[in-house]
Parts: structure tokens; sequence; C-alpha cells
DNA sequence: TATTGTTATACTCTATAACTATA
DNA sequence: TATAGTTATAGAGTATAACAATA
């Protein structure tokens, strides 16, 4: 075992004693697993929680959505044509505020939702075989801690 | 207080309990708090993590430095570049494999990391006040054990 | 004046394919 | 044949500036 890879761990040693770069490396492991398991219309991330979002609070503005994301008005925009080019989401005038789009699920958009929700549920249940029940709740609560380091 | 932003809070619910929806949010966070806080030659996480490598494992080739990282052989190109153009690394032929270059610090990139650790210290401290530091050892610990979820 | 959606643009990070020179 | 470094390139993700329509 262990044939003569010594030096790849050693000088990385040091960086995981770094909050930073290990949440980093955890993302990108998790997002994989994600990514690899879905298989319907909506594979990336932040696809999902773009329908996650527009399902469970429909009829929100572009912007509203923007600011429940973090993410920009700007880059939305092309977010959404892209679930609207796939029947996913549509977008409804405002009757209120004529500026403003508001964002809804189609039927399509739902079955693709709860499809995406199911297999998400596997996804979870491994992390939570690796961390275990409690484990799972406290790194929860400590990321969300964590998000409040930043104004962002 | 809280004059009427029930709905941005109310529709997040859901995603706050998606582990890497909020490992991406802590991220962004942490790398952030990092980034402002930063202030010499390096700036950027991937920048100081290579520093750190290299610094702490002088000779090794890039592909090694590839492997340790996880990042590809191509990426790391420009990034040396980088770090070489600003007189902080060093490549040096291989004595042993004339295919393979061996990486250094120069002083000045032993000063720069240097620096940068320093202020690395602070903004670790920073998190460790978050969330106490027998919770920062555990996240660490669980962090580790979700890296280990794809092969990546 | 301020905000909404939009376009254009640019920069970072990441991923793949192909080339060269060595092994 | 396989590997090390490199180049070119393409795709995501993210950031800013500016514009038209509307508030």
């Amino acid at each position: 075992m262990a044939p003569r890879r010594e030096t790849t761990i050693a000088c990385v040693a040091d960086l995981e004693q770094h909050v930073g770069y290990m949440l980093r490396r955890a993302q990108i492991s998790v997002f994989a697993d994600f990514i690899g398991s879905q298989s319907g219309p909506v594979t990336r991330p932040g696809q999902f929680s773009l329908l996650i979002v527009v399902g469970r609070s429909p009829g929100l503005s572009q912007a509203r959505v923007c600011a429940a994301l973090g993410i920009k008005r700007a880059n939305l925009v092309a977010a959404i044509d892209d679930l609207e080019s796939q029947g996913l989401v549509r977008r409804e005038a405002s009757a209120a505020d004529r500026r403003a789009n508001r964002l809804h699920l189609t039927a399509a958009g739902q079955r693709a939702l709860q499809k995406a929700l199911a297999i998400q549920a596997a996804h979870e249940a491994r992390i939570t075989r690796l961390l275990g029940a409690a484990g799972r709740k406290t790194l929860l609560k400590q990321l969300a801690q964590l998000s409040k380091l930043s104004a962002s």
C-alpha cells in the first residue's frame, strides 16, 4: 500500500487546517455528487435552487429572487431564459408593477422539481451516512454562522 | 424592525436544509473575508494555497502540485506564470527528469507567504470567534469527511 | 430619482484536446 | 507507450456599466 505518494499528503497537511480551503474542497465534492446523481432536465445546483425558490414562492419578481439567492439581476436573465426555453418556468407580466416579471413554474417545471427533489433526498442521505444525522445538523448550523462572516 | 422582507427569508428556508447550498454560501462568505483582509501581492485563495504548497514542499514538480491541490496541469501554468512574473516563485529545470520543473519560492515569495499567513491567522481567528475553537475543529473534520463523497 | 429587466462585456475558474520534449 | 509542461479553447459563474420602461 501507499506506493510513493507521501509528498502529496504531506504538503496539503497545512491547508487542511484552513477552513476556507476545506470548505472549497468539500463544496466541490458535494456539488460533484449532486451533479452526478441528477438525471432530469435540471442538473446544475444553480438551476435547482432557482426551481426551488420559484416553486415554493410563486409570483416573486426577478429582483426578489436575486435577493433571495444572492445573485445579480443581470445574471438571472440567462438562467431564466434557459429554464423558460425548456418549458419549466414562465415569466408573467406583473399587473401591480409593469416593470416586473412574476415567476412561476409550469406543470413540467413542477414535475422536474419533484423529480430533482427526490434524487436530491438520496444525495442528502449519502451525506447523512457520512456525518451522522446529528453531525449533519450541527454542520448546517455552523455553515449558517459562517455565512454571516462577510456582508456579501 | 423587519419592514416587509419576510418573503426573502421564507423562500430560502428550504435551501437552508441543503448541505450543498449552505456549503456554497459559507464558502463565498469565507473567501470574501479572506480576500478582503489580504493586502500584499497575494490576494486570491488559489495563489495563497499555491504559495503554501510550494513553500512547505520546495522542489515539487508542477504535476505533483496539481495532484496535491486537485487542479489541472493546464490551469497551473498561468497561475505560476503570474507568481513568477511577480518574482515570488521560480521554475527550476529538474536534473533527474528533464521534462519536469521543480518549483521554489524566491526570497520575496517567502516574505509574501509569511505576511499572507499572518493575515490569514487573523482571518482564522474571526472564524474561531464565530464557531468556537471546538466547533471549528469538528467542522474541519466534517469537511474532510465530505471531501470523500466524490472521487474528484 | 430610483428600480426592473435587459444587454453587453469582462474576468475568474474550470475542463478538454492536442502539441513538444522527454521518459 | 506514457508522462510533463504547454497552448488554445470553451464553458460555467460572477461582476460592472449602461439603457429603456416604469415607478
